[in-house]
DNA sequence: CGGAATGTTGATATGCCTCAACTAAAGTGG
DNA sequence: CCACTTTAGTTGAGGCATATCAACATTCCG
C-alpha cells in the first residue's frame, strides 16, 4: 500500500506543484495490488472498470482490437503511470488494457479516487494533467506514424521511451527496460515486423540505440533525436 | 457573449450530467468572440495561450508542424469543442491550432474558467470529460492510419466527422460541412494528395459517400461504417 | 475574363507487405 | 544435462500499394 502511495506521488511531482496536504491526502488512498502476467489483460475494450489502474513495476499497454483480430498498441506505461486515469470518468473502455511482460499493478476503486478529489481539487488537476500529457503523446503517435520513414519512427519511439524511463528513475547505464518483441514494435509503429526489424538494424548500424533482451541501450541520444526529429517538449515535464 | 454560453451549455449536455445551477454558472463567463480567416492560426506550437478556445461556427483544426514545414492535422473541431482545453493545466502549447475555413471563435480567459471550476467542480468535470474524448478521438486516429487501408482509413475519418457533426445538429439533408481539401485530408490521414484523392474516388464509386464543395454527402452511413469498420462507442456520446 | 487554387489522371520508381526459409535463443521435459 | 519444442529474430524474393512527378481539367475568385 505504501508502495502505491510512494509511486504515485513520485509521479504526480514529475508534472504537477502538490502542496503538502495532497501529499497526506493520497496516503488515505485504499487499495490492493496484483500481480500481472505477460499478455494478460487488465481490462478489456467495452468494460466497465470499477477501479483506476497505477503501474507499480512492469510494463504496461494499451491497444485497439481489430474486427479481424489485429492488435494496434496505443501506448506503453511505466512505473507511476495511470493508463486507464479516463475511466474515472468515461465509463465505457473504448480500448484495453494488458502487461507486456510481468507487472505490478494497484488498483484504487474509483470511488476512493473520486472523494479525495472533492477534498483536495489539486489533486484532481494532477490526475488531469496526467490524461492530458497522455493527449499530448497520442498525438505525437499520429505525427510519427503519419510521417516519418520507418528507422525515423523508431528513433523517436526509442527517444520518448527512454526520457519518459529517466523521469521515474528505470535509467541505468544508459540503458532502460523497453520488454517488447519486433512483433510489437511494429503494431505499435504501424508497420510490419519485417519492416520494424529492419528499421532496428539501421538504427543499429548509426551506434545510436540498440534494443536486444528487453534493454534499450541508448549510445548516443543527440543522434537519435535528430534522427527521430524528437523534440521532448510535449512531455511537459516540469524540469 | 449569449452565444458562447449557449454552445458551450449545449456542448457539455451531449456527453455530461449537469445542474441546473452549472448551467446559470456557464452565464456568468465573461470573453470576447474573434472571427479568423481561412487558414489563420489562432495559437502556434510554442505560445503561451491566456485565454481557451471555444468554436462557435465554422472549423477549427490542431495540427504539428515538422521541421521540413510539413503539416500534419491532429483533429478536427467544430461549433461547441473547446479544441485547446490542454492549455488549461498545460501551458506551453505542443501543437498549433488554426482555422480551416471562416470561423467564429469565443475566447475565455483562463482565470476565468479556473476560479468557475472551483464554485463549480462538476464543470471542471465536463472539461476534463471533453478532454478526454478528445484523447479517445487521437487514440482512433493512431489506429486508423496505422492499420486501415486508404479508402477505410478516409471512410472511417467521414464517419467520426459525421457523427460529430450530428450531434450539434449540423447534419442537413445527410449532409454535413467538412470544408477540407483533398491536400488536407492527405495531411490528415498520412498519405499523399494523389492518394486522398483516389481513395475519394473508390468511396464515391460505392455510393456511400461524397465529399464536393465542402460538403460531405451521406448516402449509405451503414455501408461507410462497415467499410471503415467504425463503431461510434469512443466518442462516448451519452445517447 | 484571367489567374490561382483545387481536383483528376497517368507513368514511374520506391518502399513496404507478404510469404517463406532459416537461424538463434529460450523454455520444457526426459 | 541434453534433446526437443517453441518463440523470436533475420534474411531474401516477389508483388502490390503508395509516393512522386508531371500534365491537364475544373472550379473558384477577384
Amino acid at each position: 500500500m505504501e508502495h502505491i502511495h510512494n509511486v504515485i506521488a513520485q509521479k504526480f511531482r514529475a508534472h504537477s506543484f502538490l502542496a503538502e496536504e495532497d501529499m497526506v491526502a493520497i496516503r488515505t488512498l485504499r487499495g490492493h495490488t496484483r500481480d500481472m502476467r505477460p499478455e494478460e489483460d487488465i481490462v478489456r475494450q467495452g468494460d466497465l472498470p470499477q477501479f483506476a489502474i497505477v503501474v507499480l513495476s512492469g510494463m504496461v499497454a494499451r491497444y485497439h482490437l481489430l474486427r479481424n483480430g489485429q492488435r494496434q498498441y496505443l501506448s506503453f506505461h511505466i512505473a507511476g503511470d495511470m493508463p486507464d486515469a479516463q475511466a474515472l470518468l468515461l465509463h465505457d473502455m473504448d480500448h484495453a488494457v494488458c502487461a507486456i511482460d510481468r507487472a505490478e499493478i494497484g488498483l484504487i476503486p474509483h470511488k476512493e479516487l473520486l472523494t479525495l478529489f472533492t477534498l483536495r481539487p489539486q489533486l484532481a488537476l494532477a490526475v488531469w494533467r496526467e490524461t492530458l500529457i497522455d493527449a499530448a503523446i497520442f498525438r505525437q503517435a499520429i505525427t510519427n506514424n503519419g510521417s516519418r520513414s520507418g528507422p525515423a519512427r523508431l528513433a523517436h519511439f526509442f527517444c520518448e521511451q527512454y526520457c519518459r524511463a529517466e523521469t521515474v528513475g528505470l535509467v541505468r547505464d544508459k540503458a532502460c527496460p523497453l520488454p517488447l518483441s519486433q512483433a510489437q514494435i511494429g503494431q505499435a509503429l504501424g508497420m510490419s515486423l519485417v519492416t520494424a526489424n529492419r528499421a532496428l538494424q539501421k538504427l543499429r548500424a548509426t551506434g545510436a540505440a540498440d534494443l536486444r533482451g528487453g534493454k534499450l541501450r541508448m549510445h548516443d541520444f543527440r543522434q537519435l533525436a535528430r534522427l527521430g526529429q524528437f523534440d521532448p517538449a510535449y512531455l511537459h515535464l516540469k524540469s
